[in-house]
DNA sequence: TAATATATACCTGTAAACAGGTATGCCTTA
DNA sequence: TAAGGCATACCTGTTTACAGGTATATATTA
């Protein structure tokens, strides 16, 4: 651990929430040892404050408009490996479960957790350690979420690639920012495009989005 | 209002959410002139509170486990008329409004809001008045109807035509199509589709659809 | 009434999506 | 082991979307 009286650790605060945000805030900068750099209300506009700011540890909000939590920390984890992310949530399922340990998030905590709880998740982080507080202790252990989506892509019988795809296109990108981000031939990304129009029997990627979004797949 | 500098305004947080109860605690201590009591997190901690402690203020979530906000509201109002209250919730909707006016409640404000913002609302309610914070302004207005996609169009600020044309994209309706049913010329629909995207700040209407599908307005 | 928002429409490009193929190596599983 | 699904990649077109403008009549609102 830093010593504190040296470096303060630097938190920016995700949250679309705002009072919350500024809350967290608060209970923080009255941290000793950590102050608050920033907090930023979508995923978006967090990417834009890191190319200013550099935080040793982000507390990241899992539902969040523009870009959300799980997104957001991919491409933070990806381009600056170096800041430690805390996602911080109401809702705890398998599929943030497996994220985390794929993509290396160093900790989970509820926001029911007292102020107490969450000093000692930040103290734990910055030492090296992964933290996971939560006071629904059953959440922890009930794995089978009913995983949205499953049934969409079980239905049209999407593969994984395509699922990939289509979360993709419904954050914006083109085929070239796909191909690109997924280390793929812009002719492969496009032939996955129109297996997916064709399973779906869709007219274009603008319907593909309605139903996949309505499904939970998005 | 009272004289700040002879007795604090005593406040009570009732939220389920701790993290949140701690942080509005904080930011509420940190105002001049006002002091937490005391922070729960379910109705009926909060009525057993009560019989001990005497605040002017209680900051009260709606939804919260062991007697609901409105709930206890009703009974706070019916044995303790001198307390004020204010709701502090994520959802507003008619039902909440009925209550507010039938029961004398205070004030509403938004999960939303900042600090600021807070701090603002008790000084108001401490000097007699009503307030009514939320920065979707859609739900101040719209009064009879939780319509789902009111709060995606207010804050992007779509007109009634812009609606009309995200939702046939979102059939999957080409700019021609679109034309054709609306009896528009194609360069109109073309011209609605851009100011589209720059008003969402979108690359693409695949990102359009998305988001609208999440707010509910397709 | 002056300014602003809305709906309409046009013009000229470039970029991207879509359509309809073929093909190959790699798994999985019947 | 043979068949099928999957992910990968390529080719050739056509169509559509997007970018960046301008413009004008009609409301609406400050």
């Amino acid at each position: 651990m830093q010593p504190t009286f040296l470096k303060p650790v630097k938190v920016i605060v995700a949250d679309d929430h705002k009072l919350f945000a500024d809350g967290v805030e608060q209970i923080i900068n009255s941290t000793p040892g950590f102050e608050v750099l920033a907090s930023v209300d979508n995923g978006k506009l967090l990417m834009q404050v890191l190319n200013r700011l550099s935080p040793d540890i982000i507390l990241l909000d899992i539902n969040m408009p523009f870009l959300d939590g799980l997104e957001t920390a991919a491409l933070i984890k990806k381009n600056k490996p170096g800041i430690k992310i805390i996602f911080i949530s109401m809702h705890y399922d398998a599929s943030i479960k497996t994220f985390i340990q794929k993509n290396g998030i160093n900790g989970f905590v509820h926001k029911n957790i007292s102020a107490k709880e969450l000093k000692d998740a930040l103290y734990k982080v910055v030492a090296g350690e992964n933290v996971f507080i939560s006071n629904y202790p059953a959440q922890q252990t009930e794995i089978n979420a009913p995983q949205p989506g499953t049934e969409f892509i079980s239905q049209h019988k999407l593969t994984k690639t395509e699922v990939a795809i289509i979360k993709l296109i419904a954050g914006g990108d083109s085929t070239k920012a796909i191909a690109d981000k997924r280390s793929l031939s812009y002719l492969t990304v496009e032939s996955h495009r129109k297996n997916i129009l064709r399973k779906l029997k869709a007219k274009n990627m603008a319907e593909v989005i309605a139903f996949a979004v309505k499904y939970g797949l998005v």
